[in-house]
DNA sequence: TGTGTACTTGCGTCATCATGCAAGTATTGC
DNA sequence: GCAATACTTGCATGATGACGCAAGTACACA
């Protein structure tokens, strides 16, 4: 199959290799952000998060929401404070199913080299 | 744990959380590029690329040798073609590791809905 | 009702990056 | 050697995005 025969075949990879979610994750900030929260392993508010990282709270309150967008974190508002948390299901199942089909699309021959790192030897 | 803790708290998810590898993935061209790459399921001249996109050639020699920079791609060159290949096995194993190193995180509560989409049910 | 806290939004600025064109390099075949 | 092919690189341009400041909104509490 040429490459551009490959393009018009539709494959779930198509689907998973999507850029706006990997957008949220290649700013160096918002990566920072994220990192934080996910070691946290609970809810944290804008200011919480905001003194994990020296830039402007309104960067953060900025990047926070973006996150948001992009299914990464999920908010929730008591008050005046807005708690975001790590949508951790949500997360590894995009990031696995993603290794999935493109695994779905590796060649037997190297197959077997996809598959470590899960549920297997690192 | 508070965020700023966890900032200082080192965890696997750091280094994998790594922008530079996402900063590969966030662009539409590239992820289109590397799209076909993979469905493709062999290696590619540059030229073969190409017909997949209608940007400039030159593009798409600049798109692959970054993929290559990042560690998804891997180059090989025969007399005045090079081919572009996809790094099945360390992309697969760098996109589990991380979803592993999430879940990790991820608190008792909420841990079973993460293992969904990892040779189990999706 | 006023004051303080928590967060969001508008705006200007600076840096990065994607793109196309043109020119350059490397290699093949005649 | 010369032309053609395959690819890379320099450069200018336009778009996007990260950032900080300042102003605005929303809510709680006295």
């Amino acid at each position: 199959m040429s490459p551009r025969q490959a393009a018009a075949c539709c494959r779930p990879v198509d689907d998973l290799l999507n850029p706006d979610l990997f957008k949220a994750l290649c700013d160096p900030t918002r990566a920072r952000l994220l990192g934080c929260l996910v070691k946290c392993g609970r809810p944290c508010s804008v200011t919480e998060v905001a003194e994990c990282c020296s830039v402007d709270f309104s960067v953060v309150s900025r990047h926070l929401a973006l996150l948001e967008g992009a299914g990464i974190l999920a908010a929730t508002k008591q008050g005046r404070v807005v708690s975001y948390s790590v949508q951790y299901a949500h997360l590894c199942r995009t990031l696995r199913k993603l290794a999935d089909a493109i695994e779905e699309c590796c060649p037997a021959s190297e197959a077997k080299a996809c598959k470590e790192g899960c549920c297997g030897k690192r």
